[in-house]
DNA sequence: TATCCGTGGCC
DNA sequence: TGGCCAAGGAT
């Protein structure tokens, strides 16, 4: 440690003045309102790697779809998934999902308020877990998500890698020795508040700072350098074939496969084809294996897309079935395809790159009205199945 | 421990 | 404009 540096923070005052802030400007957010279990878990699994002005929205519709972990259990998956279309990293939703059913048959429905118990559920992490125990049972643990990490680093100084486990152990030993009993909900909170609205990642805003004058990396000099950043490899790029097979006025649609990018999700029917020969005879390929033959046409138009770790560019084919006969269902079994007008699209859940090829080829086809209108008429079946379930039931 | 897993907004 | 990043989890 250099000479130079100042003292560790006196850990009661500093809680106590950032606690003072967030009394004042903490945002109001709706999973703040009543924070019940349920809700705590739902915005903590949404807000996962993802922005709160993208979560709100979907945390509303959610919630009003969705009011409790029942209603989330008997859903299908796929509504769960339409609901989730968009917001991304998809396996939340279907951990969410199978999680909500183990809920309701192995803990009467209630989340459990044990920290191992909540382990074990799909979805729930270390981070997850305490932000429950925490925000909804008020119990003191401690949180260390990527707001909280940065925000640590900089009050300690901490040059090595955050993400480090021997750094992440010493900020969670920093951080209880911080924790005033009782005040788990408010302290967690603030810290994650104070990292998305003052400590920022790239331009602290410190001279608004609650808590500035007991933060080494400010005293150093050091807050534009903390917490070091790894840098990150150039992505990736793949060539991918899709092929637009339509059928007196339908379109053939194909379910991913439940588990990996895009898990569970509708798409069109496509073949990456960057070690396999042309892209026609990739596509041809994929037809062939839903026991489909086809012609493949013209490229249509390309969309390029981004995800996490690659980048895409979607050649968009038009095919056609070989001598226009009729195809035999395809292989895959019932529910893993469908044939669909395009105004019945947005009743199933489709991943961004699909939804750009639609707009491209202006198969969108629904304007925001009629959108709510199909929103609508899906609510009302839903509604109608459940009524049917509760009848045949009593 | 490192890699996979989406999307949108920011500068 | 494109690289960076966000209230992480699973494997």
């Amino acid at each position: 440690m250099s000479r130079s540096s100042p003292p560790p923070p006196d850990g009661k005052a500093l809680s106590a003045e950032l606690l003072s802030w967030y009394a004042h400007h903490k945002r109001r957010l709706p999973w703040r309102d009543h924070p019940d279990p349920y809700r705590i878990w739902i915005s903590e699994v949404m807000l996962q790697q993802t922005r709160v002005a993208s979560v709100e929205p979907y945390y509303e519709r959610f919630l009003k779809e969705f009011p409790t972990v029942e209603a989330l259990a008997r859903a299908p998956l796929d509504r769960v998934l339409k609901l989730w279309e968009g917001l991304g990293y998809y396996s939340r939703a279907r951990n969410l999902h199978r999680a909500a059913r183990v809920v309701v048959e192995r803990h009467g429905g209630r989340l459990p308020a044990q920290k191992d118990e909540l382990l074990k559920l799909p979805g729930i992490g270390r981070y997850t877990a305490a932000a429950i125990l925490s925000l909804a049972f008020e119990q003191d643990e401690v949180v260390l998500d990527g707001n909280v990490r940065r925000v640590a680093s900089r009050v300690l100084a901490v040059r090595e890698d955050p993400r480090k486990a021997s750094v992440e152990r010493q900020l969670e030993e920093a951080l209880k020795g911080w924790l005033p009993p009782g005040r788990a909900r408010d302290f967690n909170q603030a810290l994650m508040e104070l990292g998305s609205l003052i400590c920022l990642p790239k331009a602290p805003r410190c001279s608004i700072c609650p808590i500035a004058e007991r933060c080494r990396a400010r005293a150093l000099g050091l807050q534009g350098e903390i917490p070091r950043r790894a840098r990150r490899r150039p992505l990736p790029h793949k060539d991918v074939a899709v092929g637009l097979l339509q059928k007196g006025g339908k379109l053939l649609i194909v379910r991913r496969p439940p588990q990996g990018l895009l898990g569970g999700l509708w798409d069109l029917p496509q073949a990456p084809y960057a070690y396999e020969g042309s892209p026609r005879e990739a596509l041809q390929r994929a037809f062939r294996e839903l026991g489909i033959s086809t012609d493949v046409g013209e490229e249509l138009t390309r969309v390029e897309h981004g995800y996490s770790h690659f980048r895409v560019t979607l050649h968009v084919f038009r095919c056609a079935l070989q001598d226009g006969a009729d195809p035999a269902p395809p292989l895959k079994p019932e529910g893993e395809w469908a044939w669909v007008r395009p105004r019945e699209l947005p009743r199933y859940a489709f991943p961004k790159g699909a939804q750009k090829v639609f707009s491209a080829l202006g198969l969108s086809g629904l304007d925001p009205d009629q959108e709510r209108e199909e929103e609508q008429k899906q609510q009302d079946l839903q509604q109608e199945e459940q009524e049917s379930r509760e009848r045949r039931r009593a």
